[in-house]
RNA sequence: GGGGGCGUAGCUCAGUUUGGUUAGAGCACUCGACUGUCACUCGAGAGGUCGCGGGUUCGAGCCCCGUCGCUCCCGCCA
């Protein structure tokens, strides 16, 4: 039926007879002759009508048919004059004057325009949502797709050449009172009970490594019901690596090498062997968060020293209190407007803090509440430069560091100091285990419950397992995180006591919600572990999109909806009876379970 | 659950500041002209629930209240 792709022919096919089938990009009618553009996933093609070589019927169908109907074509390749050649056609160089022309897929008038004119605004993206079979015709989504394919083709190779099995887990699963929300589905066979859709296949990997299979993984689709955001859609796939006899080290020389396939595939050459290291611990203390862009320095540092000896009242009750007052200080940023610096004082209370203590230096001369509290020594010590601005907050690290984190987020932003070709690849090892609730005191696992702590926290701190740190890992690029994971307890009797320091204490409970990963850690499990990346995330990134809507076929809106075929609907009650569910009116009227 | 932005022709937008005649433009669409265009050009035409509901007013696209949708962010996402 066709002979080639529009997209691809060259000067070298000049003489050929071709028949080609696509989509009418445009077209424009000059009476007596016209021109189509013809379209299909390899690029544009111009096809030409004229009395000298089309017949009378054919150039009238050409003339009347509408954009982005498909039609079947023969022709012959002929190369165009040097001044009609098109440089920005990659077909530009030839045209096919066509003989025979059938429209085998008329198309009503598109609800919105494939062809864009130059400078032509995108349409609203509910519209794109809507129609997106229109949408997906666009040759940049169609480019972003085929990044992904081959993102996912070349992670397959990778794994496989390291003796990787993809072995699938099950879509219908048990819920997980733990983490997010899940995605409930009904048993009609059994009333009342319900599958939950994965949040990951974390259990089932792990007992495949107890059946043997010892070098797992799964493009694998999860699911959690959680609100949305641009980089963050209710169903999702990640690439899901678990490994035996493995340690720390061997998962992230693995997971350096995969990524640098990916990134090699998407044209970046310069990725490192080795990624820098950074200890949660570090990142927290010089960075305020746990996934550090290093394109900036800006660094949070502690100036509880230069405080504890000026009588400023703020400051003294908080070091008082056992906390530190942490700042950065920005060249340059003394000479934003009271305004400007208002702004990051909302976001550090937005953060939490109670609010950002502000010093300027210039022509020698200090100026902020501070100033006149400040010693010589302390200036000293705080060596600032003409045209700086030191902001701190006297607070509980639990509090200054996400207050400075987004403080010294917006400054790199304003000083334009992010390098927007720099691809900082870092490890962020030795998280804590747990995250203890401030007020009541519980633990909450800050990593998932089968992570393993270090074996020496655990010896050296028995009865405090706030102070232990997990054999967790988190691959972050850029101040986004591309992955994480962690090596996992294998030993069952440790597991449960993991169990029970979250609030699982009653050994049926146990069983009850995780015996199937008891019972196979009991039945022998080598030491094990693994990772997990966020593959729209990374598809995104190396796509160069700003939102996983644009490298998802068919993508959920903010409200989880799918505009296309319209999901989630309303289902009629006969078919809900045979669920053995009844769903009751909201407040609003409207139909909820 | 909370906060910000947006919603006017098939699409992108102007009009909203200060309420006032028949709501405009470009593209797309329909008809006509045109033999080298490539965002073809030129002429004519058709196309509107100003998201929806209510209110204020002699009069509402514009003001007020509510509501729906899309989007960005916070919470949430072990």
């Amino acid at each position: 039926m066709r002979s080639d792709p529009c997209g691809l022919l060259r000067r070298a096919d000049v003489g050929r007879t071709v028949q080609l089938g696509g989509w009418v990009h445009r077209s424009r009618d000059l009476g007596g002759l016209v021109f189509i553009d013809l379209r299909d996933r390899t690029g544009l093609l111009q096809l030409a009508f004229g009395p000298a070589w089309s017949a009378v019927e054919v150039q009238q169908l050409a003339a009347s048919v509408g954009v982005e109907s498909v039609i079947l074509c023969e022709g012959e390749v002929v190369a165009r004059e040097p001044e009609r050649v098109n440089p920005e056609m990659g077909t530009g160089e030839v045209e096919v004057r066509v003989t025979s022309f059938r429209v085998v897929g008329p198309a009503v008038t598109p609800a919105l325009p494939v062809a864009r004119g130059r400078g032509e605004k995108m349409p609203a993206e509910e519209l794109r949502l809507r129609h997106r079979y229109l949408d997906l015709r666009r040759p940049e989504l169609q480019e972003n797709l085929v990044l992904r394919h081959r993102l996912l083709q070349v992670s397959r190779r990778f794994l496989t050449d390291h003796g990787y099995l993809e072995l699938e887990t099950p879509i219908l699963t048990k819920p997980t009172p733990e983490g997010a929300r899940d995605y409930l589905v009904p048993s009609r066979v059994h009333p009342g009970e319900f599958y939950a859709l994965p949040q990951s296949p974390q259990i089932y990997k792990q007992l495949f490594m107890c059946c043997g299979f010892d070098r797992y993984f799964q493009i694998a689709r999860c699911f959690r019901d959680e609100d949305l955001r641009a980089d963050r859609q209710p169903e999702f796939t990640q690439i899901d690596i678990e490994a035996s006899f493995i340690e720390r080290q061997d998962i992230m020389t693995l997971a350096e090498g995969l990524i640098g396939s990916m990134w090699r595939e998407a044209g970046h050459h310069d990725v490192p062997a080795q990624f820098e290291r950074m200890t949660y611990a570090d990142a927290m203390e010089f960075y305020g968060c746990d996934r550090p862009d290093l394109r900036y320095e800006l660094r949070i540092r502690d100036y509880s020293s230069v405080f504890a000896s000026l009588d400023f009242a703020v400051t003294k009750t908080a070091l008082a209190n056992g906390a530190r007052v942490r700042g950065i200080v920005l060249p340059g940023g003394g000479a934003w407007s009271r305004k400007q610096v208002d702004e990051l004082e909302a976001l550090a209370k937005g953060a939490g803090a109670g609010g950002l203590l502000r010093l300027r230096k210039a022509d020698g001369e200090y100026d902020g509440p501070l100033a006149k509290f400040l010693t010589d020594d302390a200036k000293a010590a705080l060596a600032l430069n003409d045209g700086d601005l030191a902001l701190f907050v006297a607070a509980a690290d639990r509090v200054s560091s996400p207050a400075l984190d987004r403080v010294r987020q917006e400054c790199a932003r304003r000083l334009e100091l992010i390098d927007d070709k720099a691809q900082r690849f870092l490890w962020v090892l030795d998280f804590p285990m747990f995250e203890e609730d401030p007020e009541t005191g519980a633990l909450a696992a800050v990593h998932h419950p089968f992570t393993a702590p270090h074996a020496d926290d655990m010896a050296a701190y028995p009865d405090e397992p706030a102070r232990w740190r997990a054999l967790a890992y988190d691959v972050v690029l850029n101040g986004t995180e591309l992955g994480g994971g962690s090596i996992r307890t294998s030993d069952p009797a440790t597991q449960s006591r993991m169990f029970a320091l979250l609030g699982i204490g009653d050994a049926e409970e146990q069983e009850r919600r995780f015996g199937f990963l008891l019972e196979g850690l009991r039945a022998g499990a080598p030491p094990h572990g693994g990772i997990a990346f966020g593959f729209d995330r990374i598809a995104m990134l190396l796509s160069g999109a700003t939102s996983l809507r644009d490298v998802i076929a068919f993508p959920k809106t903010t409200a989880a909806r799918s505009l296309y075929e319209g999901a989630p609907v309303a289902v009629p009650a006969e078919d809900l009876a045979q669920l053995h569910i009844s769903v009751r009116e909201s407040r609003a009227g409207s139909i909820r379970e």
